[in-house]
DNA sequence: ATTATCTATAGATCTATAGATAATGC
DNA sequence: ATTATCTATAGATCTATAGATAATGC
């Protein structure tokens, strides 16, 4: 319990959280707000109560931070979505869950925090490893998109993938959302994109 | 015809358009790859083939050139929008039309234009006159799915417009896609959202 | 002795401005 | 004389590193 180290200059942190999750949050917050660029090293380090060298005691780097926010963020929906495999419902029961869920997380907390995944600077090397397990989510809705429809569709998957990931941008463009509201909104209109029946669609809302 | 003024130091312009437009081509592209911050003015005139000084002759600053850029980019939408509100066709009809329309802009070009939309710097003052062109072109997304629907319905209108601004998501993911292929794509799954019947979809498509 | 923090700073930017210059137009 | 461009630069950053310091642990 007792602290290790020197003491911060402006005090103990106020949230009791870890150094590292302190920067974490404040990072969050500043690529959501100023983008990768604008959010400088020293910015995040004030909104986390830190000098700003004490930063790269836990991060390599700025690309460091944001490459962990990123894994953080995607791989709750990877597990989500691995676990769905195992379960013996129907496959639209499935994708609607899958769906629900996946917009439930990109609603929940007070940053948007899925507008990280719209960082241009995400395209580059560094983040090969989040992109993989982007992939990997995006695997899992075309295997359920193809048991719905009978068939593997690519073109039904992007239809349903861009209109969960849709809530990202309308977050923005909207402001906070009812999460108990848009979620099984989403996860409807994903089943009505596949031509699911609407009695069809009231059973599977019933599970 | 005979060019005015000092000539570049590097040579004239190799695309052969004004020195004010190769400043929105060469800025338009490095705003999408690299974002507002990331792309410096060095840059922007190197790429444009000019000093960086003299970017300043034609903009005030880059905040001027990401406000244009924003205009050209959605008002072709807002123009195409306000049109239809005259033509006879039956309100489904229309939105599937304008649907279509703004996808294939969002398609079209080497650059994401519409990736332009999710810099975080656009939520500030210097913008507001872009978010309101893009309020006018929702206000027409949210009249014609009322039509449709018989009713206004702000959480259907949330829906669509989120399903064909999605595209900017995938394009980023997917890669290039074909637009012949993916308006219509949209368009459809818009109006089987407003659950309008497969068989009235197939009429409209053949308008 | 170990740890987490700090202060200070090098070196590399980046934006915007001041003022010079190389063309054409009158 | 007007125009579009240039070079040069001030002043403000920004990232990452070097090395000191203020705690606890042994």
């Amino acid at each position: 319990m007792a602290t290790l180290g020197r003491p911060r200059a402006k005090g103990p942190s106020r949230s009791g959280l870890s150094t590292e999750q302190d920067i974490l949050v404040a990072a969050a917050r500043l690529f959501c707000e100023a983008g990768y660029s604008g959010a400088s090293t020293h910015r995040i380090a004030a909104e986390a109560g830190i000098s700003q060298a004490t930063m790269y005691h836990y991060f390599a780097g700025k690309q460091d931070i944001l490459l962990r926010l990123l894994l953080a963020t995607v791989r709750p929906s990877v597990t989500y979505a691995l676990g769905l495999a195992g379960r013996d419902e129907p496959a639209d029961a499935r994708l609607w869950a899958l769906c629900a869920y996946d917009v439930r997380l990109l609603l929940a907390g007070r940053d948007n925090i899925g507008s990280l995944y719209l960082i241009p600077e995400v395209a580059g090397d560094a983040f090969a490893e989040f992109r993989a397990e982007h992939a990997r989510l995006y695997a899992v809705y075309h295997d359920l998109v193809a048991a719905v429809l009978g068939v593997p569709d690519a073109a039904a998957t992007g239809l349903v993938f861009g209109l969960v990931e849709s809530v990202i941008l309308r977050r923005r463009a909207e402001g906070e959302m009812d999460a108990d509201v848009v979620a099984p909104a989403i996860a409807d209109a994903v089943l009505r994109v596949l031509r699911v029946a609407d009695q069809r669609l009231a059973a599977i809302r019933a599970f």
